[in-house]
DNA sequence: GCGACAG
DNA sequence: ATCTTGTCGC
């Protein structure tokens, strides 16, 4: 069957429906890098107290690339390595937040999307690019918002999370809603860009933290 | 046909 | 994504 057959099936079984555990007790974030020039795909998850913000563990994964990047087609080339970090936490999160879109996409199947219908939990993508859809620029302080629209649907909420920065695409992944997907992202902002699940993942994913420098 | 195109 | 130091600006 072809890959784009396959993303309006499984996109078919997305969510945007709230159905988040009340006090959020651990959160994950999640992120790919790649290696050798990009034969080896890196994966790495952080997890997070929710309450406490404190990093619990973090692990990363390390398998052989199986497709190249094709625009459109992110996931099934990330999903793998992803699957298999989100696999070494001891412990499963309540919510994830993925580097990447959610339905924020052609056919509503970004990487956020596709591990959620794929592993069952809440999930959220944040993206630093729009890949689909218009949008009017967002306010610049931190929190403004205007909506990304696709086909006269809301996809996903153009967000500025820091004063001159570029604005972050956040998109429902599974199992949360636009309102949820935005507001989730504005509460785990901590000064950055990015939000710390995302942030701290991405740090470990690309090869340039204090850890993997040691 | 031309340009765009997450990471 | 990745190759890569310093540098301009807030």
């Amino acid at each position: 069957m072809a890959l784009r057959e396959q993303q309006v099936e499984l996109a078919a079984r997305v969510s945007l429906h709230d159905a988040l555990p009340c006090p959020l007790r651990r959160i994950a974030g999640l992120d790919v890098g790649f290696e050798d020039g990009g034969a080896t795909t890196r994966a790495a998850a952080v997890l997070i107290d929710a309450r406490t913000g404190s990093v619990i563990e973090q692990h990363v994964a390390r398998i052989e690339t199986r497709m190249p990047y094709i625009p459109g087609f992110l996931s099934f080339r990330e999903l793998p390595a992803l699957v298999e970090a989100l696999a070494m936490l001891s412990s499963t999160p309540d919510l994830v937040f993925v580097d990447g879109h959610g339905v924020a996409h052609p056919r509503g199947l970004g990487v956020a999307a596709h591990i959620g219908v794929e592993t069952g939990l809440p999930v959220i993508g944040v993206a630093k690019k729009v890949l689909v859809g218009e949008f009017e620029e967002p306010g610049p302080m931190p929190g403004d918002r205007t909506p990304l629209l696709y086909k006269g649907q809301r996809i996903g909420t153009v967000l500025r999370s820091k004063l001159r920065c570029r604005p972050l695409i956040v998109s429902p992944g599974h199992r949360v809603s636009h309102e949820t997907a935005f507001e989730q992202v504005l509460v785990r902002l901590a000064g950055y860009r990015l939000p710390e699940p995302t942030r701290l993942a991405d740090r470990l994913a690309s090869r340039r933290d204090a850890a993997s420098r040691a």
